[in-house]
DNA sequence: ACATTCACG
DNA sequence: ACGTACGTGAATGTC
């Protein structure tokens, strides 16, 4: 068995990991996309081939590329962007802390290297495989040299292998034919004139008749077509200069021992530390089979049964009077203890203090849950992951203020690590303990995989502890760097009078749920299903074959094609069916409109009625999820089932709100703020006129139009009115006149006319979103009103598209984070009122701007007070929050 | 797992 | 020349 040897065209396969995986880059604000690329084609190399010998090249001087998207435009190449240039170096690095080597020879381009040493390594026996991006090395393949062409198609990359016999089977040229295929059709991109008059085809044929350059230029005069005769003549040493060009070295000066490309162990720890900087997650598996590095933390955590000993750890954790904690129960939902997998708690006090209390024996579930209460009532510190799922075992011996949801003695360190960033995906303890603390820690995935925490707990015990003790320890060392962190960052107030209140108004609206008529929910399903069939068999027929309707590819075929409809393609994987599409055609193809209705009626029936019947509890109420760490902006989610988005535009969708109903002797009563994202714009732009407007207190899409279009008040028109609307919506979306155009059916030119004379109208609305991109270009954030910071990592792109996206963002955000930290306030203040006041009335939901409460009746005055009252006094601004309230005997009704 | 579509604010 | 309005979540089809 021969020996083989692997070589890789550094800077093309970079290229090629660059434009293949979406960007991506670590806290420090490194891009990394294309070195983690680079890396997996390298390990997955690695595997196929198991190399004894390896080496990577790269060109001294960082080359130009063919753009991706423009191979051919013009010849020109684009210049490295930034985003990779940043990560060549540090490629290198990894690399060598890998123990491989790089080469980049002065004078000498990587090709010729990797020609050289593909050729010398062949004739001294090796197998050689030369991985590179670029078809230029394919004049290198033999039956020995394999050109390995890695492609990035979707999520995976596919390598295309070449050996000579490959090359000549797709090309139709030997491997040193296409050096003179290049040398004659020439290429721009690599700046090789070629000859005049010939371009691929002719330079295919003319090979094809007489083999070689040399060849062809013997018998020229046999050559048939008279302009491409006398170019070739006329070119001559153009040709041969062009087949120099073309052709890779292979017999250059590169000083290589194969003993220095040898290698060996590629998991060090020098790659280990990289890794972890560069934050490759999911690579640094690699390294856990190699050592098996116990975390000094394990050493330390204390696992205990027994009552006495509990006890005293408990009494321990009152005299430090702060602690970590992490209440040891899987639960999707926050419940009673009693309805929770409880196993046990986690504490941590110290440095050293670290102690699991599994529930068994005298340790039992309500023991352990009023213990912590009695640590949250005597006023001790408390940190912990995710607070929203504590505050069951944290709640079980009654309250400290029971009219207060906010103590600045509780700290849920997700919550904290959103504010620092709320861009992340998730935020999982171990990227907190890698973040703040820099300490890796095994995840609960590789300690126990899909285990539950009960199963965990019975079959792998050590695993539990680790995990149970690891937790509680990140959440009691991190609190304090994230705290000040918070502190720096300015938004410690927005943490401890906005954040912690509203998690603990959230648990109770969850644990609350809402009553939904399960059997009215199911008859309005029932009714739309005969409609929907009636419209799959007309559209069945109309389009004169069944297909699935739910299928945007086999609908845009049906419509485009066969029934050739005009509407070109849009998106990368056909045609468009986009309802705005299919709207445009629908008033000449009766089709057509049948099928947005059988769209419309289907969404109905499979999210809405099918979906919420899932959600039913026993109790006959849904308990949605409100989600508090997910939004870029500072707004709440809600998931499973989403219940911020129930119809409402339609009438027949906004039916369904009929089935959510208050409990017996209940009513709903319903409040949402009046434009809330204009008030807030019109406040913290400071903007006289649109101030000046609102306290006017009439129609603000009509001052808007009357000012815009130089219109009186009175005569302004509907369509000048709702052109005003667009305008006002835009602004607070980050206008552009693009977007508005499309919004309006307008021209771009019009759309930037009512854009201009906006801004003139409202001149320092103008001012502020300038500056609002202007400082979030300087710091790389934007704030709200109360601090919260919305990081925009796009206005550094090199992109325009992420650029001018980054810039929309710095508008729209400070303008829809303040209505959210406005809202926030509001529930926090009314979940407080209605505590304060010993009220039967509960919040149910939170809509953006909307709050529904399920109302005690004979409290309805009282609640319908004071919910407009905290609505509207939630803040002082420079112009009053207005609040239309409602109330009713379902959502509906009270709408 | 990803794309498309559509429901809401 | 580029190709979008801001913020979400769920269902469905396609790979």
């Amino acid at each position: 068995m021969s020996e083989k040897l692997v070589l890789i065209d550094g800077h093309s396969i970079l290229n090629r990991a660059f434009y293949g995986v979406p960007d991506l880059s670590n806290s420090e604000g490194l891009h990394t996309n294309a070195i983690y690329g680079f890396l997996n084609i390298l390990f997955k190399l690695l595997e196929e081939e198991k190399p004894e010998y390896l080496t990577v090249a790269f060109d001294v001087k960082a080359p130009t590329f063919r753009h991706e998207m423009y191979p051919e435009y013009k010849g020109t190449r684009k210049p490295m962007p930034q985003e990779l240039h940043e990560q060549v170096p540090v490629m290198k690095q990894v690399l060598h802390a890998m123990g491989i080597r790089t080469m980049e020879q002065p004078g000498l381009e990587a090709d010729d290297i990797l020609g050289t040493l593909a050729k010398r390594a062949e004739k001294e026996g090796m197998d050689v495989s030369l991985v590179s991006g670029d078809r230029d090395l394919l004049q290198i393949a033999s039956d020995k040299i394999k050109i390995r062409i890695p492609k990035t198609k979707g999520a995976r990359t596919e390598v295309e292998d070449y050996y000579a016999a490959d090359v000549e089977a797709k090309y139709g040229v030997t491997p040193a034919g296409f050096i003179e295929l290049k040398a004659l059709m020439g290429d721009t991109a690599d700046n090789i004139p070629g000859v005049p008059k010939v371009g691929e085809k002719t330079a295919s044929e003319l090979l094809k008749q007489f083999q070689t350059l040399d060849n062809l230029y013997a018998h020229v005069e046999e050559v048939t077509k008279k302009a491409v005769r006398e170019s070739l003549i006329a070119n001559k040493d153009l040709a041969y200069l062009s087949l120099d060009l073309a052709t890779i070295r292979i017999d250059s000066p590169v000083v290589l021992d194969w003993n220095e490309a040898r290698l060996g162990e590629l998991y060090t720890e020098d790659a280990y530390q990289l890794f972890r900087k560069l934050e490759f997650k999911n690579l640094l598996g690699r390294f856990e089979q190699k050592e098996t590095k116990q975390d000094s933390l394990t050493a330390k955590i204390h696992v205990t049964s027994d009552l006495a000993d509990a006890q005293e750890i408990f009494e321990a954790v009152k005299k430090a009077g702060h602690c970590g904690f992490a209440v040891l129960s899987d639960q999707k939902k926050c419940r009673k203890i009693e309805e929770t997998e409880f196993c046990g708690l986690a504490l941590c006090w110290g440095e050293e203090q670290i102690a699991v209390l599994p529930a068994e024996g005298f340790l039992t579930a309500q023991w352990l849950c009023s213990q912590l209460s009695d640590l949250y009532l005597a006023g001790v510190g408390l940190s912990t992951f995710e607070i929203k799922k504590a505050y069951p075992a944290l709640l079980s011996n009654g309250e400290k203020d029971q009219d207060s949801c906010g103590t600045k003695t509780l700290f849920d360190v997700l919550i904290a690590a959103y504010l620092l960033n709320p861009l992340k995906n998730d935020y999982e303890p171990e990227d907190i303990a890698k973040e703040q603390l820099d300490r890796m820690i095994r995840t609960r995935k590789q300690l126990f995989e899909k285990l539950s925490l009960k199963e965990a707990y019975a079959q792998r015990p050590e695993e539990f502890y680790e995990y149970a003790g690891t937790l509680a320890y990140v959440c009691y060392a991190a609190m304090p760097v994230l705290s000040q962190k918070l502190e720096e960052a300015g938004m410690q107030k927005l943490f401890d009078e906005i954040e912690m209140p509203v998690s603990r108004v959230l648990y109770e609206m969850e644990k609350e749920g809402v009553l939904v008529r399960r059997q009215e929910l199911q008859a309005y399903g029932d009714a739309l299903v005969d409609r929907i069939n009636e419209l799959e068999t007309k559209i069945h027929e109309a389009a004169g074959c069944e297909f699935n309707i739910n299928s945007p590819k086999q609908l845009g075929e049906i419509l485009f094609e066969k029934m050739g409809l005009k509407g070109g393609k849009k998106t990368k994987t056909g045609y468009s069916t986009a309802a705005d599409i299919l709207e445009k055609l629908a008033a000449d193809n009766p089709i057509v409109a049948d099928i947005l209705e059988y769209r419309g009626l289907t969404k109905l029936k499979s999210t809405y009625a099918d979906g919420l019947a899932d959600y039913i509890e026993e109790d006959g109420r849904i308990h949605t999820s409100f989600n508090q760490t997910i939004t870029a902006t500072g707004r709440i989610s809600s998931t499973e089932p989403n219940l911020q988005n129930i119809p409402m535009r339609t009438e027949l969708g906004r039916l369904i709100r009929k089935v959510f109903v208050p409990r017996d002797n209940y009513l709903f009563t319903d409040a949402d703020y009046s434009q809330i994202e204009l008030r807030v714009l019109a406040h913290i732009s400071g903007d006289e006129q649109l101030i000046e407007a609102y306290k006017s207190d009439a129609d603000i899409h009509r001052i808007t139009a009357s000012k815009v279009f130089h219109t009186p008040f009175e005569e302004v028109t509907d369509l000048q009115r709702r052109n005003a609307k667009a305008v006002n919506f835009g602004i607070v979306y980050g206008i552009s006149s693009f977007g508005l155009s499309q919004d309006l059916s307008i021209t771009r030119k019009e759309a930037a006319t009512y854009i201009e004379q906006y801004f003139a109208t409202y001149p320092q609305v103008k001012t502020f979103l300038d500056k609002q991109v202007e400082d979030a270009k300087q710091n790389g954030y934007v704030t709200t009103l109360y601090g919260r910071r919305r990081p925009i990592p796009e206005l550094k792109s090199s992109n325009f598209m992420q650029r001018s996206f980054g810039e929309r963002v710095a508008m729209n955000s400070p303008i829809q984070g303040t209505a959210a930290d406005i809202m926030k306030l509001a529930m926090i203040h009314v979940w407080e009122e209605l505590h304060r006041r010993k009220l039967n009335s509960r919040l149910s939901l939170q809509i953006h701007d909307e709050l529904l409460i399920e109302t005690d009746r004979a409290e309805a005055t009282e609640v319908a007070e004071l919910l407009k009252d905290k609505m509207k006094h939630a803040a002082e601004l420079s112009v009053s929050l207005e609040v239309d309230l409602h109330t009713g005997e379902n959502w509906y009704d009270a709408k």
